[in-house]
DNA sequence: CAGACTTTACCGTCCGAACAGACGGGTATT
DNA sequence: AATACCCGTCTGTTCGGACGGTAAAGTCTG
């Protein structure tokens, strides 16, 4: 395994064992095994670390996201079928890549920059491409960022069977295509 | 205005504006027009200051939901109503909270303890007092938390309509009980 | 005087970063 | 083939500075 991928690897176990507060250059130089200079070798800075972290996790999650998709048998609505279904229950990717956000948005908000563009690909993926009602397809989005965001900071998490029921009642919302629109209709 | 509440909110000042991580004692004492000293006698810590923090913009939030949920005329599901009518456009209550919740998950995710609580309590509120179906409680919570998300890290925050849009969907979903039902049955 | 509040001065620790140099594989030169 | 050289990788150490926290003295008010 590379010097580089060990560090990125220790960086996240430390991160999500021990806090966003532990994530020191020491602590993941001596987890990777690497001595501090060899740390800084591969990565000038603590930034640096993180947009690392960022890159791979966002990098992992994107990949899934897409296989997932691929294997979404739907004329229409495959990407935010996925989206939601990604999130049926939490996953270690998905978990690493919270607390990268985390981690990032600790130490300085701008090294979220890449990770909002990913987001907009997704959601612009999510409006035009899938062909979905741009609102089913937000409400995808939402509502697998709002598991996401209470599983990361342990919210008065669902039980596994809500969880379930949720996700259930927005795939059926978008696979059904009138009953959004019913639903809006009234409203305006 | 008293010092202690000072300090709070040349604290919430100080995360909101410059990032979690240029949160020192220091720079919020210099912001509260008081010495170290005298920072450190209303805080005894930097915990005892992000608990204070925490305190103070979870219960200004519980308030305000619960002011929201009066107004609402509704025979069922007015909290849930509420949540997410709540997020319906960022406000600087729900931004305080955030940056706070984020703090304290970067200095020591114990402190979001008392935070936990507060949520498993509007969960129980959404799910029993208010009469409502489950899930659909479920759901009003997960969007407000996912838009909430969105908001805080800035990950492709829709438009202003998008959002109406998505809420008033939710919220159609919630008064017309007939129509979660007839989604979730067919998936069982 | 008493107690609440505030200030000044200081300490120990930890962290991010810089740096000089060691090791070793590969390559060019002879 | 032997020598000399280079460069990517990694090591151990060092340093300046910032930060959280302590202690004790001073001030204002009732």
């Amino acid at each position: 395994m590379l010097t580089r991928d060990r560090i990125l690897q220790a960086a996240t176990e430390v991160i999500t064992q021990e806090g966003v507060s532990s994530l020191t250059l020491d602590k993941v130089a001596a987890r990777a095994g690497v001595s501090k200079g060899g740390f800084l070798y591969h990565f000038g800075s603590k930034d640096a670390l993180i947009i690392g972290l960022l890159n791979q996790v966002m990098g992992v999650l994107d990949t899934e996201l897409n296989v997932l998709a691929d294997g979404i048998d739907a004329s229409q609505g495959a990407f935010a079928l996925a989206y939601i279904d990604y999130v049926r229950e939490p996953t270690k990717a998905a978990t690493d890549t919270a607390v990268s956000i985390l981690a990032a948005a600790a130490v300085d908000d701008d090294l979220l920059d890449s990770t909002r563009a990913t987001f907009q690909r997704w959601q612009n993926r999510l409006c035009q491409d899938d062909g979905l009602d741009e609102v089913e397809a937000l409400l995808a989005r939402i509502v697998g960022d709002g598991l996401w965001l209470i599983d990361l900071f342990g919210l008065a998490p669902p039980t596994a069977e809500e969880r379930r029921k949720v996700i259930d009642l927005v795939s059926n919302l978008i696979t059904d295509h009138g009953a959004a629109r019913d639903l809006i209709g009234p409203a305006e």
